[in-house]
DNA sequence: CCGTGGTTTGGACTTTGTCCAAAGTCGGAC
DNA sequence: GTCCGACTTTGGACAAAGTCCAAACCACGG
């Protein structure tokens, strides 16, 4: 199995595992998962009432810069968090329940055309989800 | 040359095309265009200055229902418009400019194993748009 | 010309996210 | 063990983006 983010981020050095921060990715820990920020606050408070959302907001990005948490902008209202780094995969949001799912990496090699230099590619696709289908 | 997005919606049925809704499709006429909603509002003052925040905003959501306008939801942030809606293509974000570039669509055919269905697919890449690499 | 229904308007409101100064906490130096 | 400095958290103010709504406006058919 691949470590999980708690894992990850303990083998993290010059970088305080707090309870905060240990809240946060423990909400965030779980499969096919992909909250809000506030979702996360929400969660986390239940464990940590006094955790602000500051925190929250600022944990969250410490995460993602250090690559152990993707953010993803699925419909230009509130970004979601993906804890599942590992293996890379792609998006699918469900037209009917609005579910975000997972869908397999089909290595959808970018084209390297144009001079311009590609880093990354994240695929975002729309339909029906298997329960929806 | 593909109709322009004005001319689409002149081929509309029962619908007024008001000055308002003619302005917000001025604005958005143009190659490699992805404005925010209020990029176009302040550029449809200028045009047309007692255009409300409210019209711009329920005009847009409407070209988009009728699938005269892409929406692109590519930063968290806000909302981008593409009047380019044929022939289909993706886009890159510039990390270093922030710009957003059309990238020709090289058919990346959804994988369609799982039982779900699949309608469409949008790719946003990163990397260096062809001024920064 | 009137009535009716679609359209627009301004402003209040909500949601999502950012910023900041003050307070708190942790770990190493002594 | 205590102190210090750096890192962290907090609450609240602020900002950006978008939604909602009642009233006003306007266009068109009858
Ligand atoms: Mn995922
Ligand atoms: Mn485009
Ligand atoms: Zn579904
Ligand atoms: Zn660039």
């Amino acid at each position: 199995m691949h470590p999980t983010l708690l894992e990850r981020l303990q083998q993290q050095r010059g970088y305080r595992l707090t309870a905060q921060r240990r809240v946060v990715a423990q909400v965030l820990e779980g499969e096919n998962l992909h909250l809000t920020a506030d979702e996360v606050l929400s969660q986390a408070e239940a464990m940590l009432p006094e955790i602000s959302r500051a925190t929250v907001y600022s944990t969250l990005q410490q995460f993602v810069d250090m690559g152990q948490l993707l953010e993803l902008s699925l419909d230009g209202r509130s970004r979601r968090y993906d804890p599942n780094i590992d293996p890379p995969h792609h998006h699918l949001i469900c037209t009917e329940c609005d579910g975000v799912f997972d869908v397999a990496h089909n290595v959808a090699a970018p084209d390297a055309g144009d001079g311009l230099e590609i880093e990354s590619a994240q695929i975002i696709y729309r339909g029906r989800c298997t329960d929806c289908a």
